[in-house]
DNA sequence: CTTGGAAAGTCAACATAGCTGACATAAAAT
DNA sequence: ATTTTATGTCAGCTATGTTGACTTTCCAAG
């Protein structure tokens, strides 16, 4: 029953459709993901990384031995740009870089016990921030936090998303 | 771990805070935020302007008027970084900025006719993928996705965002 | 009325992280 | 044998953030 068909209720289920509702969730958007990533961002500081170093470990993290290319698509940047940040991480041991068995032009990444560690401390700076809203808005709020992203996403990385591990329902 | 106290309910109603649901809910930030900031920065390619110009006339048509001062808190940046967006923007004719009546050493903000003309260009298309997500996830998942960033953001922002302009309910 | 502090603006220098373009190497595919 | 793919690298540019120092204007409190 999500959408379900406009015009046979007055407007007012449409409410949530209204221009100043609209411009209520990009707010929202902007302020929620600012204070998303500042968690993080404060923790980076005291290692010699940024953002952008916190990404590729994310997902190096979340789909381990997955390609360079994988990563680049997830990611959404030029091969020059995550190379540098790539390039630092694997130089101070918290990447490893391993050939391809079946196509060795291929490089599959993994954390090191190094790498996992500082992932650890990012992520659990991240989930607390994220564990508290889902606590203050309930389950039924969080499912449609839920929806409601995956519906505002591309659909090529929508797929990526789903098809990522989850090990919930 | 992820959970705090799941002794209360057998688990089941917290499988919401599950470390995996916190980190599919965080992949789906970072997926969502991108997508969402994708329409306005390619229109910004046309003109000579990025991201930060794109905030700063936002937040000058929500809030007529509003000073300097409460423009930096909301943009979270240092008065050196947004002079430089602000300036341009002035430069241009996109933005008026009026000294204060009561409080000369304020400067008030007004979007002029060509400033709103970017606005409205701007936020026609990132609301246009707001609202074909609200209408995919339905009403309910709108409130739940609003409740869920409110309860992320910092609580001085979130007074900032709760107090302006909402034509709801 | 003087003085201290607030609001705004500016200059300079620097860091991060994106981009394009050009090119190199190795290996797979045709 | 040739072309394409996957990766890596160099160089240079842009946008947007940061600190620190300093000025001007003006309000407000002594």
């Amino acid at each position: 029953m999500a959408a379900g068909s406009p015009g046979t209720q007055g407007g007012e289920s449409l409410l949530f459709l209204t221009d100043e509702q609209l411009r209520k969730g990009i707010e929202a958007m902007f302020f929620a993901y600012r204070a998303f990533t500042a968690d993080p961002d404060r923790i980076l500081e005291n290692y010699e990384y940024g953002r952008a170093h916190h990404r590729a470990i994310h997902f190096i993290n979340r789909q381990p031995g997955l390609t360079v290319n994988t990563l680049l698509t997830m990611l959404g940047v030029t091969k020059q740009s995550l190379n540098r940040v790539l390039r630092t991480l694997v130089e101070d041991g918290l990447v490893e870089s391993r050939v391809g068995r079946r196509d060795k032009r291929e490089r599959h990444l993994h954390l090191t016990e190094k790498g996992a560690t500082l992932e650890r401390e990012l992520s659990d700076a991240q989930r607390a921030r994220m564990r508290a809203a889902y606590r203050a808005a309930g389950p039924a709020a969080v499912a449609g936090f839920r929806q409601v992203l995956e519906a505002m996403m591309d659909p090529d990385i929508r797929r990526h998303y789903q098809s990522m591990k989850d090990h919930s329902v």
